[in-house]
RNA sequence: GGGCGGUUAGCUCAGUUGGCUAGAGUGCUUGCUUGACAUGCAAGAGGUCACAAGUUCGAUUCUUGUACCGCCCA
């Protein structure tokens, strides 16, 4: 074996290996257990979301395979609509060639080589982290299969009127030149203007002028009314009169809608029906028209005065106040606290737009995606996400899912040239079923990325097909996600799964923190604060970032800073556990096992106290981690394992072992074998690694692979807290022993005699089987071991630790001063806990009302405190 | 404007229904080529648990308020 461990010579192996001998298929037997992966985006990278995200399942999935389940994980990636489009267009732009050169067909096809080039890229990218999801099942979300699913889905929504098509303000993106859902715009708060302008009304005697206050002065060509409250004093007299809409030759009405804020800015708002939303209601409520005076690129059009048409919205805008001024029609800008929305794609300010679009019909489904929550059937962790969830359905609107760009699912809707009903089918009809007619196209809109997404816990199994996969792995067990996502794909996870499945789609949803750099700045390409988690599995192998990610993933779901250090120090951790099983098969070389024990045996094996103590301790950790992984506290997990092997085992038990390796060898191994099992579903890469490296080393009762193998049994009977706590004040008294040394500049190998003195009987217990250990690694051959000492040893230094009193005689190195001066220190340390302890006891309050087990827990921790504190007086006094 | 989260050691964070002397990693100090590991070993130092009030026998933990930081929604 390597003096070090070297992660990136053996990983791609290991993962080959587990690959070619279908490890991550499902078993068929024992319980089912399902999970589809977050599918990534098929041309994107992953980043160290994905990395923690594939982490946490790959954690439970091993840990289910590890426990007898038949785990069947579903990987894939999304086809991501616009941000594919833009990537591509992109690589074409650079070749001169555009989306519209090529047509339709020519562009989708384009798309379509990108994704076989560089799909792979992103599943390589998972397999290097080590995810054990089943790639014979992989799925993309434009596949054969998806397609279907997603026809299915559309036709059958419809024909239930919960997909409808219909003209209103949705989002538009100029950039991409499609439609967005609400919750693809990005609100940023953002300093405006807020134009004041006036609109001289029409015949008016007086010469009077309306002013209103906007912050959009551009889009005034689409005016078709201004609008003041009913009963505002200022305007009433204006209601139903009309006014010039400056640099026209139009007029528009005042209209008076109980909807405008009269505190807001002059208290007369411009009317813009066809770009605002609010406007759009207005306009609705009172019939005006609507006028669209931009295109699909945020340019001017034939809507506004020629000198306007073809300049994009905010040159416009610029050009358009300084025309106002200079005729007079401005009559101030004040500076405005706006909050402005940006596509969450490409950034550009978003242009409510008026536009024929396809709705799902949320509103009519989210009572029921609500109500699985409130009943339990699908439970949130952290539960506080759960509010957000219910927010979010509770005042859901319906969602536009129609998206004016070439790659996606296409809609399956046709329109025959002779008459005006929709064809909603998913075959193209060849005629008409109303006309015969035979001139029918295609709608050119596809759907929404989210929408294939949304079907993804059943669509991946086979639906619309009913099989047996579908069957016996629908509703999945959990979901692993980000809190960014909720409403953009868990959400309609559920609603879909309702309404198609009429089942729940998962049963357990855990919602984990985003990972942001060192300064807690989130983090993207763009700033360049990114970090590329391949590098890191490069430099410090998957298995040390997977730790680092899992160990902070806590309960409470916290935003993760990410650090190296962090990594560097999971990476020494992974040298650790590889060093200590290296020690161990040179144990084993130098003596031999002949047969290994298993669980039935290793009571009898465990014959040194040392033993029976870390077998105590490793079943009461083991315990605990199954604990920790029923509440998904994958940190805690981390924790106890770290704890557990470089604390106890490596830093004690491996030491004591050297006091008698013969003796400690079956404990070792049996150990050893244990802890692979346990690290397993955090660190499989070296896990497997040295598995198999034992396998050949004399470990000839373990199966070929580790990933296939069992996670480790509680034994109940092994555990043994008296042992566990009387081992406890040996190790303090390693430790005082060692630290006296340190104080008095002794070299911690120099031999040392101990003078000790237990009066209790629990430990002198403890220190009759633990003192050769004691002597071992406190350095001392020579042990005297009293119940009551006679006399106080001459000539030496002393230390109480638990009520037991110990002495080193060193003649000639005792500074009596010194001395005197280090014992008067811990009395001090005792006499305030002491203080502390005494006060709770003499308060009648306290006594009355608290529990017993508590009142008796402060007697006892006094008393041992008081019994201490008199031991080192009677100390003192023996030195002066 | 509404909601959520955070504030614990120099730094990054745990702390399970209120109860033994508040923990870890990292950093720091000191000493170590101890026959697995210097990616290490040993021994240490380091905290008025943001602030204030309240509830309680008892508050890092529960309630309210304040300050600051972050996120989401409008």
């Amino acid at each position: 074996m390597e003096k070090a461990y070297e992660p990136n010579k053996i990983e791609s192996s290991v993962y080959e290996d587990w690959e070619n001998a279908s490890c991550f298929k499902p078993t068929g037997k024992g319980n089912p257990i399902s999970v589809v992966i977050p599918p990534p985006n098929v041309t994107g990278v992953l980043h160290l979301g994905h990395a923690l995200n594939l982490t946490l399942q790959d954690m439970l999935v091993r840990k289910y395979r590890l426990s007898g389940y038949d785990v069947c994980w579903i990987p894939g990636t999304d086809h991501a609509g616009i941000a594919t489009q833009n990537v591509v267009e992109k690589q074409l732009r650079k070749q001169n060639v555009s989306r519209q050169s090529l047509g339709r067909k020519g562009f989708v096809d384009k798309v379509w080589e990108w994704k076989h080039e560089f799909g792979e890229r992103i599943t390589n990218q998972v397999r290097k982290l080590g995810a054990s999801v089943d790639w014979s099942r992989e799925r993309f979300t434009m596949d054969e299969g998806c397609h279907d699913a997603v026809l299915e889905t559309f036709v059958d929504l419809y024909n239930k009127d919960l997909i409808y098509r219909g003209e209103y303000i949705i989002n538009w993106c100029p950039r991409c030149e499609t439609a967005l859902s609400d919750i693809e715009v990005e609100h940023e708060d953002a300093k405006g203007s807020l134009w004041h302008i006036k609109y001289p009304v029409v015949n008016s005697k007086t010469n009077e002028s309306i002013v209103i206050a906007t912050t959009r002065p551009e889009t005034l060509f689409g005016d078709t009314a201004i609008a003041v409250y009913p009963s505002d004093k200022r305007y009433k007299h204006l209601i139903g009169t009309h006014v010039h809409l400056p640099l026209t030759n139009r007029t528009i009405p005042i209209i008076a809608d109980a909807h405008v804020d009269p505190e807001f800015g002059s208290g007369a708002v411009k009317v813009t029906p066809a770009h605002d939303a609010n406007d759009y209601a207005i306009g609705d409520r009172h019939s005006l028209e609507r006028i669209k005076i931009m295109d699909q690129t945020g340019k001017m059009n034939e809507n506004s005065p020629d000198v306007y048409q073809g300049m994009d919205r905010f040159d416009c805008r610029k050009q358009l106040v300084d025309d106002l001024e200079k005729q007079g029609f401005l009559e101030k800008i004040e500076d405005h606290q706006l909050s402005r929305g940006h596509c969450y794609r490409c950034h550009t300010v978003i242009e409510p737009y008026l536009s024929k679009q396809w709705f799902v019909a949320m509103k009519k489904m989210a009572k029921a995606g609500i109500d699985v929550i409130k009943t339990g059937d699908i439970k949130f962790t952290p539960s506080r996400w759960e509010k957000i969830y219910f927010d979010w359905m509770g005042d859901i609107r319906d969602w536009c899912i129609s998206r004016q760009i070439w790659w996606g699912h296409r809609i399956p809707v046709f329109y025959c040239d002779s008459c005006d009903d929709p064809i909603v089918q998913k075959v193209a009809p060849t005629a008409c079923p109303n006309c015969k007619g035979i001139t029918i196209t295609q709608d050119e809109d596809v759907l929404d990325t989210w929408f294939s997404s949304a079907l993804w816990p059943f669509e991946t199994f086979g639906w619309p097909k009913q099989n047996n996969d579908l069957k016996k792995y629908y509703p999945t067990t959990f979901l692993i996600t980000g809190y960014d996502i909720i409403t953009f794909w868990v959400s309609r996870m559920i609603v879909m799964g309702l309404e198609q499945m009429k089942q729940i789609p998962f049963k357990d949803v855990y919602i984990h923190g985003l990972i942001r750099d060192s300064k807690g700045k989130k983090m993207s390409k763009s700033v360049g604060n990114a970090v590329d988690p391949l590098q890191l599995v490069d430099e410090y192998g998957a298995d040390a970032l997977r730790w680092s990610l899992a160990s902070s993933a806590t309960l409470g779901g916290q935003d993760i800073r990410y650090t190296e250090e962090k990594v560097r120090s999971c990476r020494n951790f992974m040298n650790k556990i590889w060093n200590a099983s290296r020690y161990i098969l040179m144990i084993v070389e130098q003596h031999p096992v002949e047969k290994w024990v298993d669980e039935a045996g290793i009571e009898a094996a465990a014959i040194s106290i040392g033993d029976q103590w870390i077998l105590s301790e490793f079943y009461t950790m083991l315990d605990k981690v199954n604990d920790g992984y029923e509440a998904k506290n994958f940190a805690l997990v981390c924790d106890l394992l770290w704890d557990f092997i470089w604390n106890k085992f490596c830093d004690w038990y491996v030491e004591m072992s050297k006091f008698n390796k013969q003796s400690s060898v079956q404990v070792l191994g049996y150990l050893l074998v244990r802890l692979l099992q346990c690290i397993h579903p955090v660190a499989p890469f070296i896990s497997e690694t040295l598995w198999s490296t034992l396998k050949s080393a004399g470990f000839n009762h373990l199966g070929d692979r580790l990933i296939q193998d069992k996670w480790p049994k509680s034994m109940p009977n092994l555990k043994n807290e008296t042992i566990e706590r009387q081992m406890t004040l040996i190790l303090e008294l390693i430790r005082e022993t060692r630290h006296i040394k340190k104080q008095l500049n002794i070299s911690p190998a120099k031999d040392i005699e101990l003078i000790i003195e237990a009066a209790s009987e629990t430990s002198l217990d403890a220190l009759n089987w633990g003192k050769d250990i004691l002597g071992f690694l406190a350095n001392a051959s020579q042990i005297m071991l009293e119940s009551s000492l006679k006399e106080r040893p001459k000539q030496a230094v002393s230390s109480v630790v638990q009520s037991v009193q110990l002495f080193i005689p060193l003649k000639g190195l005792v500074d009596i001063d010194k001395e005197v001066s280090r014992l008067s220190k811990q009395v001090e340390k005792i006499e305030i806990e002491l203080a502390r302890a005494n006060g709770k006891l003499s308060n009648q309050g306290f006594l009355g009302k608290a529990p017993d087990n508590v009142v008796e827990k402060i007697r006892q921790t006094a008393a041992n405190l008081q019994d201490e504190k008199s031991l080192l007086e009677k100390q003192l006094a023996g030195l002066a």
